[in-house]
DNA sequence: CTATTGATTGAT
DNA sequence: TCAATCAATAGG
């Protein structure tokens, strides 16, 4: 299967439309065990002027990256012991990114089941296997180390990209599903949240 | 300095 | 319903 990176020009976009635009795209993680790698299923977006943003009351060290150029990778540590993944969007200076909450495996799943696998106790059900913010992070491997990374590098060993065969015309059709965010107190009637419709694979339907 | 709150998850 | 477990923040 060939992919190809996603253009600088993906991001020239709101973020709410970068939201919906990652949906049906894939995320590439080069490892030591092997390539992992996700086709994208469900986003929350968060904005500069959204209470629910860690952006919102300013850059902190947690949150730099945040105000990073589009296509840079925002990584943080939440609830003690969680990560999670999200996509920088708007210009350098502007505190915006969209949260990676789900995707569909695709490639290395037998290195996302050890990964994600309690010790004994194997992954039956691939449907588990990245549906969480939290989940995906730890299925692909993804650390500390790929926060602030660019993710439209071919270098990069974490990269953002779609299939060969969408630049040739064909096209992978879906429904998006709009909704409110999971989650969150402040902000939680905004819908801002997009799934592909009828995935088995996001977090919460 | 202490107390509280999370863009979560898995177990009870 | 709740514990695990820590960075950021609000309050003394």
């Amino acid at each position: 299967m060939s992919y190809k990176s996603l253009p600088k020009s993906f991001f020239n976009k709101s973020t709410l439309d970068i939201a919906k635009g990652l949906l049906g795209k894939y995320i590439i993680h080069q490892t030591k065990e092997g390539l992992v790698a996700g086709k994208i299923v469900e986003t929350e977006a968060y904005l500069i002027d959204d209470p629910a943003s860690h952006s919102f009351n300013g850059e902190t060290n947690r949150n730099k990256s945040m105000f990073m150029k589009a296509g840079t990778s925002y990584v943080y540590f939440t609830y003690g012991m969680y990560h999670c993944f999200n996509v920088v969007t708007n210009k350098e200076g502007v505190g915006e990114a969209v949260l990676i909450r789900a995707l569909e495996p695709v490639e290395g799943l037998e290195v996302m089941k050890r990964n994600r696998g309690k010790k004994g106790t194997e992954f039956s059900d691939a449907r588990n296997l990245c549906s969480g913010p939290a989940k995906l992070v730890i299925a692909l491997g993804i650390t500390k180390e790929h926060d602030g990374l660019d993710l439209l590098s071919d270098d990069s060993p974490l990269r953002l990209a779609q299939r060969e065969k969408e630049k040739t015309g064909e096209k992978e059709s879906f429904e998006i599903v709009e909704t409110t965010r999971i989650g969150i107190s402040k902000g939680a009637s905004l819908p801002h949240r997009f799934y592909i419709k009828g995935s088995a694979f996001v977090s919460r339907k």
